[in-house]
DNA sequence: ACGGCGAATCCGTTACATCA
DNA sequence: GTGATGTAACGGATTCGCCG
């Protein structure tokens, strides 16, 4: 197989897993082509096989099953050779092993793909998860970001009408210390805004902040 | 490098067996 | 009896390795 043709591959893979997983998007990147369909050739009913020894569909015994199992454990592909020495060692024909080994594969990677779909749900729904649980806290820091403005301006006002009536007395910021961000519902956002060593900012300047 | 060929494999489907 | 499900087997397409 050439470079091109296995990433050729590797590509339709991708797309196929896409398509599966995410129908929408793949859609939107592959456009729907033209349906070309071909009938298919219908098999013709066949009760008796060619040594005319009953029911050409049988069922597999309990122990051909267990040792098909065991070898498809050890190896998915099959050998000519292995499939030769496990068809007689069963008992059947080659072609039957093979057939065997064809639709175990397939089940195997059915199987793998919905292992692989659950997995990429789970994490998808826990992102959504985490994802409303972010949103939910922005709304709620937004919430106390308004009612901090709202009292911010009340003190302005009343800073404004003390210092227009008696300038001697203004108001100061220093006096509240500390516990000022507490009185406001802020606790908790000590790591949200930048504050000073001395845990308060002088005066106004933080309404530049 | 290219095309033809046969064997192996994949994929989708059918037919049959089994069970609730 | 019947529909659902599992699986052996099939047909066609594709892939791969070999050879002239």
């Amino acid at each position: 197989m050439t470079t091109n043709m296995k990433a050729q591959t590797q590509v339709d893979e991708q797309m196929l897993l896409l398509s599966q997983y995410y129908p929408g998007i793949y859609d939107q990147l592959v456009p729907e082509q033209e349906e070309v369909v071909k009938p298919r050739r219908r098999r013709k009913k066949n009760k008796t096989d060619g040594n005319s020894s009953g029911f050409r569909k049988r069922k597999l015994s309990d122990e051909q099953v267990t040792l098909l199992e065991e070898n498809f454990g050890n190896e998915h592909k099959l050998e000519s050779e292995r499939k030769d020495r496990l068809a007689a060692e069963l008992g059947l024909d080659p072609r039957q092993v093979a057939v065997w080994f064809q639709n175990r594969r397939a089940r195997w990677k059915s199987k793998k793909l919905e292992e692989e779909y659950n997995k990429l749900k789970t994490e998808h729904d826990s992102t959504v998860l985490e994802k409303c649980r972010l949103e939910t806290e922005v709304l709620k820091l937004k919430e106390q970001l308004s009612e901090t403005e709202k009292e911010i301006n009340k003190l302005v006002e009343r800073s404004d009408g003390i210092s227009s009536t008696s300038p001697s007395s203004s108001f100061s910021m220093e006096a509240m210390g500390p516990p000022f961000l507490g009185g406001f519902g802020m606790e908790g956002l000590e790591n949200v805004f930048y504050l000073p060593e001395n845990n308060y900012i002088q005066g106004m300047d933080w309404l530049n902040i």
